[in-house]
DNA sequence: CGCTTCTTTGAATTTCGTCAAAAGGCGTGG
DNA sequence: CCACGCCTTTTGACGAAATTCAAAGAAGCG
């Protein structure tokens, strides 16, 4: 035991990886659970580690990068409250295949893939969210990849933001704010171009009033302007 | 019933969706299964199209193509023998994310989505089984994702060719040759690049031996080469 | 207040896409 | 069986988007 944190299960209910679950299934499922409060900067897993097991994030943020022998880096995705992570190896070759860094203080849940072997045997309704969430992610992996072939950085990065606006935006006096705190490189990591392209973009946008950023948090300002370009300024 | 065509049970056992079941299971299963013949260049389905079916190949070859709006298309996977596919959409959405063309004369066996559901709570194998095709699948996108954003046309191109001569590589007298029917286009559209450029690259590999290429058949004559390109020549 | 991390900006370089056109192959139908 | 036509491939020249190289400036944190 790593520690004995206990957690409550109806706090698990809110988790994309148990929907549609009893309260009595809930329990079973917390029993299980390890919970670990993770410091901001904190590594929860690192690419090739061994043991992998199955994570849900109940607050905070976490970047998930994958780095290639030659030290490039991509950001494959970011979590927030209610996403799970981690499951990309699950039954497969038992390492994970990125880097997971909470990019805040965190709280997270996991389970080992025994344990999440046995919890589907009992409920089969977390394999079928599983395979939901993943059938999505492989959607969302596939439309980047189409992106990333056939468009300009520009289109690229207006599309990053607008899924990450989708995906943890958050209304505010004067715009959507994104939740996830972004620097520069990380929106380059994500839009598969360098920090110096994106910088130059995000300057420009900032400059045009489509968004604010201060301090790793981006707010978009005119979400219709920054589609249009997401959807080719030429037409 | 769109067509009478039966099939023995056990020859769905080596379908990857359909590991590690019981003969029962398999009887099972093959019951409520649609068994089409398809022929060369038939859509089985479009980008699109509602009505989500579970598709595994028996044998034949499947391209699978996503199109942008813009018209720019990529190739996200080729289907060979025993593979499943339109998977991704399951339990989503309920349409198809992509096209799937058949490259030759092939055979395939489909389920409904709520026949598929009900397979599933019947034998939880399945649910597992997908989980781990998909996990793996999205292991591939990633890297591609990576590949793309992060290196040049020569690399991902050797990346391509060696992970089709994996997945579908026979040996025959003079190297690998890829099992499915490559145009040009097919390269580009699965390397990321254009086909004048998959072609200029093929071309120029041809001339100095590393494969040779005919009537869309790609034959590897020295993976370690094209290793070694893949892998970065400039280390 | 100093240090580290992050961001901005300019200039040069280069890879690769785009445009253009010709040549080659394969199958079909006469 | 030959010829026609369509699909595919090859090749050259050009241009431009974006990376790379370089360096300074800004900002947050301890």
């Amino acid at each position: 035991m790593t520690a004995s944190v206990q957690i409550a299960p109806q706090s698990l209910a809110s988790l994309e990886l148990f929907q549609d679950l009893s309260p009595a299934a809930l329990g079973d499922i917390a029993e299980s659970a390890r919970i670990r409060l993770l410091a901001k900067d904190a590594r929860i897993f690192n690419q090739g580690d061994p043991g992998v097991r199955v994570h849900a994030l109940i607050d905070g943020s976490v970047r998930i990068s994958q780095s290639g022998s030659d030290g490039a880096q991509i950001v494959m995705r970011f979590i927030g409250p209610g996403e799970m992570f981690g499951t990309v190896a699950l039954f497969t070759d038992g390492r994970y295949p990125a880097d997971a860094v909470a990019l805040a203080q965190s709280l997270e849940a996991s389970w080992s893939e025994a344990q999440m072997f046995a919890l589907m045997g009992r409920h089969p309704q977390i394999a079928i969210n599983v395979i939901r969430v993943i059938g999505k992610r492989l959607q969302v992996m596939q439309d980047r990849l189409r992106e990333v072939s056939t468009q300009r950085v520009e289109r690229r990065v207006a599309h990053a933001v607008l899924r990450l606006a989708r995906q943890a935006g958050h209304r505010t006096i004067d715009g959507t704010a994104i939740e996830f705190p972004l620097r520069r490189k990380d929106v380059a990591d994500i839009s598969g171009t360098t920090l110096h392209t994106a910088s130059r973009i995000l300057t420009a946008w900032e400059k045009a009033g489509l968004l604010v950023s201060h301090n790793r948090q981006l707010t978009v300002r005119q979400p219709s302007e920054i589609l249009r370009i997401a959807e080719g300024s030429s037409i």
